[in-house]
DNA sequence: CGTCGTTCCTGCTCGC
DNA sequence: TGCGAGCAGGAACGAC
């Protein structure tokens, strides 16, 4: 499940071996993949054939390649998307292919189809110039100009659980279900209770340790990731790594040792220590 | 407007 | 053994 670390994993990774590299080909195999734009595969293949790749970007768990330095190819990965680069033989799910004119092939595969590309115009947002389907997001823990305290102002106002709002991209982005228990986890916070409840330097707390899991988690991946096959299908550095909270349901908490609890929430899975992040009282 | 539940999708695991 | 239910979950969307 890639979060903000695996696509900037991925980012990173792309932007070395496809800056300056011009698309001679492209063919959309599978329409889901580039239903987020809106002149449909045609329109797609149309401008991206014979474009160049001038430089990436990143917001969150968005990702894009500039084109012509003017137009950007918007990425998002979804549950299951990876960005593979060369000859990779019998790959299923290719949803989008296209080449590159020193021989590389890149390639979209994505299992469940929840990604997808679309092309999209820049604009201005607060300083920072973003691809106009990524404008509504905020800024990320690891953006230098991300706003900590400006965030926790705006959790206080949230009349609605803490996870929730780590979740919201609309608030803080790149957070996913996987580090916001790691970051709750890691804060002793319990991610049901109420963000409005919750003291400002609690809040703080929690956005820091989400920008420090995040990181760690982007050192290790990022120092794993030297090969043209970019992967972020769960196999990366930072899932063989251990987790404090995250699927350790009914293992020893790390740090007071009571058995890790798994509950639904959201219509997920959440992960949480009962000793350290007590639940809030109804 | 703020908040929250539903839905999209595929492959794997589990229980009967 | 076979098969259906459940699960994984980011984000758009509709409901209230």
């Amino acid at each position: 499940m890639p979060e903000l670390p695996e696509v900037e994993v991925v980012r990173a990774g792309l932007h070395q071996h496809i800056v300056g590299r011009r698309i001679t080909a492209i063919e959309v195999r599978h329409p889901r993949a580039v239903r987020r734009h809106l002149g449909g595969a045609t329109d797609l293949a149309a401008r991206l054939l014979g474009a160049t790749i001038t430089g990436t970007g990143r917001r969150g768990k968005y990702m894009w390649l500039v084109l012509d330095d003017e137009l950007a190819l918007v990425v998002h990965l979804g549950m299951s998307g990876q960005m593979l680069l060369g000859g990779v033989p019998k790959v299923e799910h290719i949803r989008i292919s296209t080449l590159l004119d020193d021989g590389l092939e890149l390639s979209f595969v994505d299992q469940r189809t929840f990604g997808g590309w679309q092309l999209a115009e820049f604009v201005e947002v607060d300083g920072s110039a973003l691809p106009t389907p990524v404008a509504h997001l905020a800024r990320d823990p690891l953006d230098p100009r991300f706003d900590r305290d400006a965030v926790v102002k705006v959790l206080r106002r949230k009349n609605s659980e803490i996870k929730r709002q780590l979740l919201d991209q609309t608030v803080v982005s790149g957070i996913g279900n996987i580090y916001a228990d790691e970051a709750l986890w890691r804060a002793g916070v319990n991610g049901a209770r109420q963000a409005s409840a919750l003291t400002k330097p609690r809040l703080a707390a929690v956005l820091d340790a989400a920008a420090e899991v995040m990181a760690e988690a982007l050192a290790q991946g990022g120092t794993s990731f030297d090969s043209l096959y970019v992967n972020v299908n769960g196999q990366s550095g930072y899932f063989e790594r251990s987790l404090d909270a995250y699927g350790r349901e009914g293992r020893a908490c790390r740090r007071c040792g009571a058995p890790i609890r798994r509950e639904k929430f959201m219509n997920r899975s959440s992960f949480y220590c009962p000793r350290c992040q007590p639940r809030p009282r109804r």
